[in-house]
DNA sequence: AATTTAAGCAACCGCGGCTCA
DNA sequence: TTGAGCCGCGGTTGCTTAAAT
């Protein structure tokens, strides 16, 4: 037996609100409040609507302080650096923006921003290309700064698309990141992708942030088939060094000894907050959700002039199960 | 000017988790 | 302990508008 419906599907409008609808929901919570019971609120409200519809309306549009139009650098950053470490978990990113609701940011990621981030991504021919300077200008100070020559998505010749910027967090726990021990630099190593890009990678020490991408199987994708997300699909690493990457077991870079271990999303259970990205050597840290701790991410991601220095990513891919990951490191 | 395609965004849906009887 | 009821989240859909042809 399924479950009941929540509302009687028969006698409830859908659709777009009317100004009327509108205006009777809001003055009806502004009296009265919700209630705690958005299921009845309707009723009371004199709207023919389900509960949960009114929910969304009054939390995405009708309620105080809600900011519309564009989005400042400041988010942008914010929205980059949440996402990158607890991943798809719009209610949390949208906390730390006031006025933004989950679903204004949902849509600003799959429909700009990470469009943004790919284009900005997207290497020069690459007879112009060269490793960035490091540390970047501290007079950088636009988002479009923020990832010029620090990301470099990898781009699958056979695919002809670009790799997602996912969160690690779609990984499965069980083969989730490990540690690195290690030989902290300043210096970047640079790997070359099939592309023979280049890929500037920076050693982090042990206290420095560990953000890893990796990704689930699907995107978003629209009714009529196009993908307003950029789709990660298979990509098959032609160097050694990336070769090093392309099974579920833990990497070790004999010179380097930078360490990741990753696996399949298995399709289940794979976004958790609690799958924290930068444990230590040979143990996954599980920990509870901290608004703090968020906070601390945002403020960690952050230079003194408030943007994000020193983003590196490293892309993999297991072809068959879709294990996928960027290792990605920002302090 | 008409048609097609793409982008943007509001709204819907289903599921997991929480609470409480 | 269990199950019903509800909330809230994240993924998805579909409508509207803008841009391209």
């Amino acid at each position: 037996m399924g479950r009941a419906p929540c509302c009687d599907k028969a006698n409830v409008k859908k659709g777009p609100w009317s100004p009327e609808e509108d205006s009777k929901l809001k003055e009806y919570i502004e009296k009265y409040g919700t209630g705690g019971n958005w299921i009845a609120l309707p009723q009371k409200a004199g709207l023919k609507r389900c509960g949960k519809s009114c929910r969304l309306r009054w939390l995405n549009y009708l309620r105080p302080n809600i900011k519309h139009g564009e989005f400042t650098d400041e988010e942008d950053r914010i929205i980059c650096s949440l996402f990158a470490t607890i991943g798809s978990r719009w209610s949390i990113i949208a906390a730390q923006l006031p006025g933004r609701t989950d679903n204004d940011i949902k849509n600003y990621w799959n429909t700009k921003l990470k469009k943004k981030l790919m284009v900005m991504a997207a290497a020069p021919p690459q007879s112009q290309r060269k490793p960035p300077p490091y540390p970047p200008s501290s007079s950088e100070s636009s988002f479009s700064s923020l990832y010029k020559d620090y990301t470099i998505p990898y781009y699958s010749t056979s695919t002809k698309s670009f790799t997602g910027f996912e969160p690690i967090s779609s990984v499965h726990q069980s083969n989730l990141l490990h540690s690195t021990s290690g030989l902290a630099s300043t210096n970047p190593s640079f790997l070359r992708n099939p592309e023979n890009l280049v890929c500037p990678v920076y050693y982090p020490s042990m206290k420095d942030n560990f953000l890893m991408f990796g990704s689930e199987t699907s995107c978003s994708t629209s009714s009529d088939g196009s993908c307003s997300q950029i789709k990660q699909e298979d990509h098959h690493m032609g160097s050694t060094n990336f070769q090093s990457f392309t099974s579920s077991r833990a990497y070790e870079d004999q010179t380097h000894k930078l360490m990741v271990s990753y696996g399949s999303n298995g399709g289940e259970n794979v976004n958790q907050w609690n799958e924290k990205a930068h444990g230590y050597c040979g143990e996954t840290q599980t920990v509870d959700y901290d608004p703090e701790e968020v906070k601390q991410l945002i403020s960690s991601s952050s230079t003194s002039n408030g943007i994000i220095n020193n983003t590196n990513f490293l892309f993999s891919d297991e072809n068959k199960t879709q294990e996928k990951v960027m290792y990605y490191y920002y302090h």
